[in-house]
Order: structure tokens, then C-alpha cells, then sequence
RNA sequence: GUGGACGUAGCUCAGCUGGUAGAGUCCCGGAUUGUGAUUCCGGCUGUCGCGGGUUCGAGUCCCGUCGUCCACCCCA
């Protein structure tokens, strides 16, 4: 309850009660990557400032305002990383990987964002993060989205759907703009403070916007599809096709536009309604562009991230339980010749029977009490090594959580008796 | 950055219209001195977020402040 000794704001503690969910989630997902030919790659947490600058887009929110940047000297400006594609964009670049090489990568870790917490909204929080690399078509587009979708249903996730759109080629999109900001500036008077600051850096984002008054405007705007180029047209066809064919079920947004400028063609965002304001998921889509713009060859591109604090919540609220596995065997001690034995016999044991978890009474207490904290562990089986046993060379062996008769056995035949005995318990 | 709700034992919370704090749970001990989860008995823990004000007296009222949550905004 102190306030002097405090977690900075919006950063959260993973409590140990949690990580057998996170475990899970990181389990699927890396279990699920190498399935479709992706592997994992680890980029820093800290870059320079220029790079996310340069990647996502001066005129962003994210790089306006969000970003956690600090300087180490008069030249020298590092930012925490607010998302995980420049940085792979840049590692691609500098570690010499392309050369027209195809590139499927994944990473994940912690982000940084400096917004107000909220409901699924953290200033540290954790992305895993997909990236193809040197891929053209929308082949790749399709399988990373049939993958994450794929994904849902191992982790027993139902309340999401697929939103897609198309942004086009950089250069359709400046027409388009100049066709958006013409319609708007004709309707500045209806427009709200924020779609007016917006029409000069990114008049898109006001297609976005969730106010009320807006809509009506909004909807007589023109559409980013009708002014598509024909070879992004053609892209996003191939793309629908092959999703339709999968039977992946996913729903057309014109209005989906995303919050980092880089990207192009194809977007997409997997969306819930189960988390409160904060809806995206998983979402990502192509950036042809990035790679250049960043100073390497050119390479198209694709990826997508997924929030890890709100899956987890989506999976949590499916009813799904996580817990943490008990340990197999609790060793109950009683005298003080047999704790100062137990642990040399504990060791024997793991060692003849490796893959066995022992979970030995520490921290003293009475009988009563380690009998209590035996049954808390979950442990099937607890063993009892007193002073009385040890003098005679035995352990007592007692099923916990079902009936059973507690039976004494040599020490030199527990490691013969444990595994079977186990094996009847939990079958 | 803006708005709303809330901040009482480790945890979940109760404290009505102001009279200097309680329950459950957890933990510890006991109920045949070596056998748990049930039951019974006993015990421990609180600067009632922090600071100030009103009052004879404030956890309860007022102001400020910090924090948490939710929403706007934005996104994962």
C-alpha cells in the first residue's frame, strides 16, 4: 500500500499465478510458427529515435507523442521501441539479410508506449510479432492470416473476426489523398478539432474517427477501393480468393486504415468485443515500402502483431483454467536426523528418476502443516521420511488425492516403486 | 492530454444519517505428543492512499494531491 515504493505507472508485474497462461499462449504460438516455416528472431529493445521516426511516420500519434525517448548524449537519441517491424526492418538491413532473400521471422517481447492505461491497454506490454520478408504476393498474405486464424482455434478463441481492406500502392494512396482532403476541406465546417489537425498529416485517420457528428460526413467520402491501382486491385482479389477458398471467414472495411503510415496493400485487424474499448487483437498487414524507405534494397513485406495481455484475457474469459504443474512427489520430514538425510535421499531419487518432480518440505513446520501444504501442492503422492524410518531404512508412501493405503517401502526400492505407483494415481 | 468511478488488514470486502475499526479468506497454533483437504477453538497483521481543513470528535463531511480502474483519443 506504500506510495513511495511503487510500479511506474502502467507497467505491470507478471505474477507467477499468471504464466502458465502466458506459457501457454507462447507455447502455441511458437509450436504453431515453425509449422508454417517461421523462425525466431530477438531484436533490441532500444533504437534510435530516427529509426522509428523514419519506420512509422512523423505526423503518427505513436511517434508524436507516445514514444519513450531519452538521450544519452548532446547526438545521440535512443527511443523504447513502441513496435517490433522497424526493428526487424532495420536488423534485416544492417545484418546484410536480403539480397532477395525470403525471410519468414517472428519475435516477441515487451513494448513501450506512453498512453493513459486502460483496459487492455498497458505502456509496457507484449507483442509476438510475425514478419515475411521478400514475398510479393498475396500467397504470403493469405497463409500468415490463415495461420493466426489457425491460431484462434488451438487456443479456444471464438469472439474474434476479420476485418481486411487494401490500401494500395504509396502513390495510389497520394491520389486518393488529394481526392479525400479536396472532399473534406469542401466540408471543413462539419469537421471536428481533431479531423482538422489530421487533414494535413493523415487525412485517412479521419475515415476512423468514432465520433457520432462525423458520421455523416465520413460516409460520403470516397472510398480507398474504388481508387485502387489495378495491380493492387489484383493483389487484394488474389488475397479474398484464397482466404475465401480456406473458408476463413473475414469481413471488408473500407474505413480500416492503421495508425502507422508504413503500410500498404493489404491491412488487416482481428477484432473482438469481448475487451472493452480496446478491440484489436492481432493486426498487421503489408509495408512494400518500408525497406527502402529505410535505406535497404528494395523488398516487399508483410507481417502482423498480436497483443499478449489481451489474448490472454481472451483465453481466460473462454473458462479455460492455466495452472501451474503440481509437483508429483511431496517429501514430509519428521525428526531432525531425517531433514538432514532428506535431501541426499531426494537427490538419489531425481537422479534414478529423472523427468519426476519432488517438491521437499522446507521451511520446517509441524506434521500437521506439511501434510497441508502436501495437499496444497497438488502433489499425488506424498513421502514420509521420519527419524523412525530412517533408522530402519524405509519411507512410508501415501497417495494423496484419491483413496489409497499408505505403504512402507526400503529406501533402495522407492525408485523402483514411485513411477508405477504414480502411473496407477493418475490414470 | 480530457472526463467519470473508486482508494479500509497479505487477499475479497462490510462499516447506515460523523463518536477514535469489523467479517470472510490466508497464515500460525491446538482439538490422541507422526498424517492433509471437512469441522471446532484460539492467535497474528491496519499510519482506514497521502496532506490540509471543518468539528468537542472524521474511515465517514470539505479542499488538494497521488494512485487504480473505465471511457474519450489511439492502438496490440
Amino acid at each position: 500500500m506504500s506510495t513511495q515504493l511503487a510500479a511506474v505507472r502502467g507497467m505491470n508485474d507478471v505474477l507467477a499465478g499468471q504464466m502458465p497462461a502466458w506459457q501457454h499462449l507462447e507455447q502455441v504460438t511458437r509450436t504453431l510458427f515453425a509449422e508454417y516455416g517461421f523462425q525466431e528472431m530477438r531484436v533490441p529493445i532500444v533504437e534510435h529515435t530516427q529509426l522509428f521516426k523514419r519506420a512509422i511516420g512523423e505526423f503518427t500519434d505513436i511517434v508524436e507523442k507516445e514514444m519513450y525517448t531519452f538521450s544519452m548524449s548532446a547526438d545521440e537519441s535512443l527511443t523504447l521501441r513502441p513496435e517490433a517491424t522497424a526493428g526487424i526492418a532495420r536488423a534485416a538491413i544492417t545484418n546484410g539479410l536480403l539480397r532477395g532473400a525470403r525471410l519468414k521471422l517472428w519475435t516477441s517481447g515487451p513494448m513501450f508506449r506512453h498512453e493513459r492505461p486502460q483496459k487492455g491497454r498497458y505502456r509496457q506490454f507484449h507483442q509476438i510479432d510475425i514478419e515475411a520478408l521478400g514475398f510479393p504476393g498475396p500467397d504470403v498474405d493469405a497463409e500468415i492470416i490463415a495461420m493466426t486464424a489457425r491460431m484462434w482455434r488451438r487456443l479456444g478463441i471464438t469472439r474474434v473476426k476479420l476485418k481486411l481492406n487494401s490500401l494500395g500502392t504509396t502513390e495510389s494512396r497520394r491520389v486518393y489523398r488529394e481526392k479525400l482532403v479536396a472532399y473534406f476541406q469542401q466540408h471543413a465546417d462539419v469537421l471536428d478539432e481533431d479531423s482538422r489537425r489530421r487533414l494535413g498529416g493523415n487525412p485517412l485517420r479521419i475515415l476512423d474517427s468514432k465520433n457520432p457528428a462525423m458520421q455523416a460526413v465520413i460516409s460520403g467520402a470516397p472510398l480507398l477501393t474504388e481508387h485502387l491501382d489495378p495491380e493492387s486491385r489484383e493483389h487484394f482479389e488474389g488475397l479474398t480468393a484464397m482466404l475465401a477458398a480456406s473458408n476463413i471467414d473475414y469481413v471488408l472495411d473500407p474505413r480500416l486504415v492503421r495508425g502507422l503510415d508504413y503500410y500498404s496493400r493489404t491491412v488487416f485487424e482481428w477484432v473482438t468485443d469481448a475487451l472493452g474499448a480496446q478491440d484489436a487483437v492481432c493486426s498487421g498487414g503489408r509495408y512494400d515500402g518500408l525497406i527502402t524507405q529505410l535505406g535497404g534494397e528494395a523488398t516487399p513485406a508483410v507481417g502482423f502483431a498480436m497483443g499478449v495481455e489481451r489474448i490472454v484475457e481472451l483465453m481466460q474469459q473462454t473458462g479455460a483454467t492455466f495452472a501451474a504443474p503440481s509437483p508429483q512427489v511431496y517429501v514430509v520430514i519428521a525428526g531432525s536426523r531425517a531433514g538432514r538425510a532428506a535431501l541426499a535421499l531426494v537427490e538419489r531419487l531425481r537422479d534414478e528418476l529423472p523427468g519426476i518432480a519432488f517438491e521437499t518440505n522446507a521451511g520446517g513446520g509441524n506434521f500437521k502443516a506439511q501434510f497441508r501444504r502436501a495437499d496444497r501442492s497438488g502433489a499425488p503422492l506424498a513421502l514420509v521420511l521420519g527419524d523412525d524410518e530412517l533408522e530402519r531404512g524405509v519411507a512410508q508412501l501415501k497417495p494423496m488425492r484419491q483413496e489409497g493405503v499408505q505403504i512402507e517401502v526400503p529406501l533402495a526400492e522407492l525408485a523402483g516403486r514411485i513411477p508405477a505407483l504414480l502411473k496407477s494415481l493418475q490414470g
